[in-house]
DNA sequence: TAGGACATGTAATGCGTTACATGATTAT
DNA sequence: ATAATCATGTAACGCATTACATGTCCTA
């Protein structure tokens, strides 16, 4: 089972209901550092009906269509199994900037926009990160008496601080301040 | 062009020959923030190769088979203008950890643990970087004027040194010492 | 009445890894 | 001898995204 599956499973046992609102969560939460796309939700969601890790029902608006779903016992408990291996947690970086300064040295006049460039895309990220989901994460944890979301939040926060003080402080070599 | 081929020009600039080259080459610099394996290495110098941008020859080391490459001009030109697009530098991160953490609440007690293999997971990787990787990029730095793998390596030191102490404090509050 | 949000889904495509296959050379 | 390293490559598979298609409901 892919971790989409346990993304799916999570996001149904903090309150999601249809594969709509799933999507909904990710973009507000786990995107950061673990994205889905609708394409392998749906999918996903029938899979996980057909094993028995989540029973789902029709519940339409209307006439608007509309599918949702809650977890089985089976399903918490194959939640609790993948989150209690802690063996299996490896972190991967894709940065295209880093990747790109690496090179630098091809076309070195570019280099100190690479890293504004960089620096920025990490503030803006660390924006939205402490205006809007820091608040929303805050309430969850006072709301629900689950405070993890808003620790991996905190995590989050700081990897992008290092980037943007570690970015900064190279502008500052690259292009000296007169 | 995919970023993948732009690393095999990359390298081949850094002074890689062959496809082999590359990959080792791979392995103790970009693997840390960009991956590719040989699957896509080989395809895509054939694929340089016919596009104009490299320029292979046979290079055999006795019987053994052995094709080594170097940049044209073109090759060289396209690869600064990738470099020099500022505005494609996208961050991507992909940690399994976090994203257990996030759903820790139905399981909560293995969240320390989790937190614990994320902190020893990125003081490996921090403990790589600064005794084997390090003393290599600071050589290259100064044998060929070119400061910027150096530079990129400051940075995923300290975005690691981030995720070491931010689960460091974050064990605390999970396990307070009595 | 038009635009945006709600809601579900599929087909095509591309990307990338895993696993395998082959064989030569060098070091132990 | 044999293990490790050098060296190149492919086939199969799975995963994930993009783009599209469809239609409803709510709000300004």
């Amino acid at each position: 089972m892919s971790p989409a599956a346990y993304v799916v499973l999570g996001m149904l046992r903090k309150g999601a209901r249809s594969g709509y609102d799933i999507k909904q969560a990710v973009e507000i939460s786990t995107r950061f550092f673990w994205t889905i796309s609708p394409a392998q939700i749906y999918p996903a969601l029938r899979q996980l009906e057909s094993d028995g890790l989540v029973r789902g029902a029709e519940a339409p608006h209307g006439r608007r269509q509309r599918r949702v779903y809650e977890l089985t016992r089976a399903g918490e408990a194959a939640l609790a199994d993948w989150v209690a291996d802690t063996g299996d947690a490896s972190l991967e970086l894709r940065d295209l900037g880093l990747l790109k300064l690496f090179f630098a040295d091809v076309a070195p006049e570019h280099a100190a926009d690479l890293v504004t460039a960089m620096r920025r895309r990490s503030e803006e990220t660390l924006g939205r990160m402490r205006e809007e989901i820091l608040p929303a994460a805050d309430a969850f944890a006072t709301d629900h008496g689950d405070p993890h979301p808003l620790a991996v939040l905190r995590i989050g926060i700081a990897v992008h601080q290092a980037v943007v003080d570690a970015t900064a402080a190279l502008e500052d070599e690259l292009r000296p301040t007169r």
